[in-house]
DNA sequence: CCACATTTAATTTTT
DNA sequence: TTAAATGTGG
């Protein structure tokens, strides 16, 4: 109880029934949390190892393990299980799966598996990407999922067109799953409802934990929710923590009245408040509250703190995104000289990720240390993707739409037409890609070349797989596995033959990722082995399999902030979604338009205006001592410049907490110059006279008639002439009776003169 | 069958 | 601007 103010010690001291603590940002929440954990199995004497505390990310899990394990005895604080809805479910399936029908090593997918798995339901159905792009029927499947609703469920409430197909593709988009024995990362959630509704085992899941604690309650969605209150309903103990005006993932299906309702749910529930903030200054927590306070959506609440009021907060005009990058570094580095602050704990948020290539230069050129959340990013590479591919064919030969990534990567005279053939083979003969390739003859109209490449590289997966399940297993090491497979499979030489640099970097990420492997086997797997020992069924196998399977299933789940690291001495970068539950001292938000944030996709209704702001809101609670928020006058994205609109959120911050700097019209970046040379080729902006600049005559000189030659394609007349994104674009219907879209500056177009 | 060249499309946020 | 899809010549 040391150290905490009253509202804490009343959520901490809670013991039985239902706890809900509405926490304001900075206010100790991950405090009262660790605390009560600790107070649960000190000072009450709960058995460690039925408390059970959800967090958002794997980051915050660890981060909480560490501080709970101040507290407790090092036994102790193994036992308490601190993680992820998504780990969690992973557990949960890999101990209970089989009742419904899995198997251990399921593959787990992540959006670009599941999009080859979409495209493949597609093509069965015949049904075409023009008019339903998988990301999209991913999305509505995805939204559904998230609510629970199965394949049956939707088939049935599918009314129009449109539901009525993606009812289809669902179905089939599940049937190539359950065959390939994958999930994707909504079915960790929906499989673990399903187990926890399954009479074999929903009582002993929910006799498992006494005492559950879910940390951002406010963005867990429908299926977190019945998962949540299944595992509590035991003993009721559940604690929920969160801040509505946190809530910024209602896209992914989050449900904000899971938190507004609690006490719906549990009339008897305690309620605890945390209005104190012990994080920001005066100054910064005074522009958060007033902007929150725009929105309608919310319980008034009222954020306070004892801190000193601080430096106004500043708001700097730039005149587009290269002077705002240079303004920022600047002030970074001013942050470190004059106010003492050290880079890593100092960070830049944005609403879109592509926002992070400008500043990532300036930093780079100023020689500011800088580390960027994308913890994906490594594993999103495409070596480290094919890699992985073989360690998952391996892992799970069912798995045909991982098997199909690789089958002909490196090449391997496995022709496009082969694999066609050989799906189609496995879809009429409902067996698995994998299993076809072992008995060849059932193939029809199988060239004898083909035959022979398929055939050694069946052998080749064999032998892999011949050495996990094999006996002597217990010795080998997991890293000399992944050596060998990508020794074996070809890869390593592959990137080898070093063409060019990235080549080169490629063989350096393949390293990368073997020593990670190895990293795992040293640091995470024993105690992955010791917790699995005391589990029912500790003679499952402990062998190569299943060390594999362990790291397979680790690799799926890193988030973005996951690789965040505080003791680099960095500057860290990372999206405004990634920085919740973070701190830091000093905090630049850069790109507050319109159109940024908020953001022009979310735009439509109130309550995404409302996310937005709240996103907003967000970013600077963040800051402790200094905030600077940056927009420009003309920002250029996907190559077109264009200029901008101050956020509305700008002009809902109390000016007299602010600092306002106009630095576009600093020596450099004169809007004059700069209007000339860039962006009257956008052509938006025509004060300047009638625009005759450049390209405009150029333009001219083409119009819907005009008679043209192309190399490739011969004569033509030109249809239609647009502008598009600073260049010009004209459709030309060619004499040989097709039509191209052509890109003026780029297309080797001469005119035909008569 | 494969490597290379050309063309086209796409940019919200993520476990 | 870049990654992915498509087309082409060896």
């Amino acid at each position: 109880m040391e150290g905490l103010n009253g509202p804490q010690r009343e959520a901490v001291a809670h013991v039985d029934g239902p706890l809900l603590v509405l926490a304001g940002p900075g206010s100790g929440k991950t405090r009262v949390i660790t605390r009560r954990v600790a107070y649960l199995v000190r000072a009450v004497g709960i058995a460690p190892w039925q408390v059970l505390a959800i967090t958002f990310t794997n980051k915050a899990a660890g981060e909480m393990r560490d501080r709970v394990a101040e507290l407790l005895s090092a036994g102790q604080a193994k036992s308490v299980l601190i993680c992820t809805f998504h780990s969690l479910g992973v557990r949960l399936l890999r101990q209970y799966g089989s009742v419904l029908g899995l198997k251990q090593g399921f593959s787990i997918y992540d959006s670009s598996d599941q999009q080859r798995a979409m495209k493949q339901a597609l093509a069965e159905l015949e049904i075409s990407t023009k008019h339903f792009p998988p990301d999209r029927v991913l999305g509505t499947i995805s939204q559904a999922k998230n609510e629970l609703v199965d394949v049956e469920a939707f088939a049935t409430g599918a009314g129009d067109f449109y539901s009525k197909s993606v009812a289809k593709l669902y179905r089939r988009y599940q049937e190539i799953l359950t065959r390939a024995g994958a999930l994707d990362f909504d079915d960790l959630l929906l499989k673990s409802v399903e187990l926890i509704r399954h009479p074999q085992t929903a009582e002993a899941i929910k006799q498992r934990f006494a005492y559950v604690l879910i940390d951002e309650y406010q963005d867990t969605n429908r299926a977190q929710f019945i998962l949540a209150h299944g595992l509590a309903a035991g003993q009721g103990n559940i604690c929920a923590t969160g801040d509505p005006d946190q809530s910024i993932y209602r896209w992914r299906g989050a449900d904000i009245r899971n938190i507004l309702q609690f006490q719906d749910h549990y009339p008897l529930a305690k309620v605890v408040r945390l209005e104190e903030n012990y994080r920001s200054t005066k100054k910064i927590l005074a522009v958060a509250d007033v902007l929150i306070q725009n929105n309608t959506q919310r319980k008034p609440k009222r954020l306070f703190t004892e801190n000193e009021a601080g430096e106004p907060v500043e708001v700097v005009l730039c005149a587009d995104e290269k002077q705002e990058a240079k303004v920022v570094t600047e002030q970074l580095s001013a942050w470190r000289t004059q106010a003492g602050l050290t880079y890593g704990d100092m960070a830049v948020f944005y609403r879109v990720n592509s926002l992070s290539r400008v500043m990532e230069d300036s930093l780079r050129t100023a020689g500011i240390p800088y580390q960027i959340a994308r913890g994906t990013a490594f594993y999103d590479r495409k070596e480290i993707k094919d890699a992985l591919a073989y360690l998952r064919a391996v892992a799970n030969p069912a798995d045909s739409i991982n098997l199909a990534r690789i089958i002909n990567t490196p090449a391997r005279g496995i022709s496009d037409t082969t694999l066609k053939g050989l799906q189609l083979a496995a879809l009429t003969g409902r067996r698995s890609l994998y299993d076809l390739m072992q008995r060849l003859g059932d193939v029809p109209g199988l060239n004898a070349r083909a035959a022979a490449a398929v055939g050694k590289f069946a052998q080749q997966l064999e032998s892999w797989r011949q050495l996990l399940g094999g006996l002597a297993t217990e010795e080998v090491r997991l890293r000399e596995f992944v050596e060998k497979v990508l020794k074996e499979s070809g890869l390593e030489d592959f990137y080898r033959q070093d063409k060019t640099d990235q080549d080169q970097e490629r063989l350096l990420n393949l390293g990368e990722l073997i020593s990670a492997v190895q990293q795992f086997e040293q640091e995470q797997l024993p105690e992955l082995a010791e917790e699995a020992a005391g589990n029912a069924g500790a003679d499952a196998a402990r062998g190569l399999e299943w060390k594999l399977q362990r790291y397979l299933e680790q690799v799926s789940l890193v988030s973005d902030v996951d690789a965040v690291d505080p003791g680099l001495g960095s500057v860290t970068l990372m999206t405004l979604h990634a920085a919740k539950g973070l701190e830091f001292a000093g905090v630049a938000i850069i790109g507050l338009e319109e159109g940024l944030l908020p953001h022009s996709q979310s735009n439509q209704s109130p309550a995404e205006i409302e996310e937005e702001r709240r996103l907003c809101f967000v970013g600077i609670t963040r800051a402790r001592r200094l905030l600077t928020l940056t927009h420009t006058r003309y920002r250029t994205i996907f190559g077109q410049t264009q200029p901008t609109i101050p956020s509305r959120f700008l002009r809902e911050l109390p000016e007299e907490n602010l600092k306002e700097v106009d630095r576009s019209e600093e020596h450099g970046w004169e809007a004059g110059g700069f209007a000339n040379s860039t962006f009257t080729y956008g052509g938006k902006k025509d004060s300047q006279g009638q625009g005759q600049s450049a390209p405009r005559k150029s333009k001219g000189e083409y119009e819907v008639g005009t008679l043209v030659r192309h190399p490739m394609f011969g004569l033509g007349r030109v249809t239609s002439v647009s502008a598009s994104g600073g260049n010009t674009r004209v459709q030309v219907h060619f004499n040989s009776g097709s039509t191209k879209n052509l890109i003026l500056e780029f297309a080797k177009l001469e005119k035909v003169s008569l």
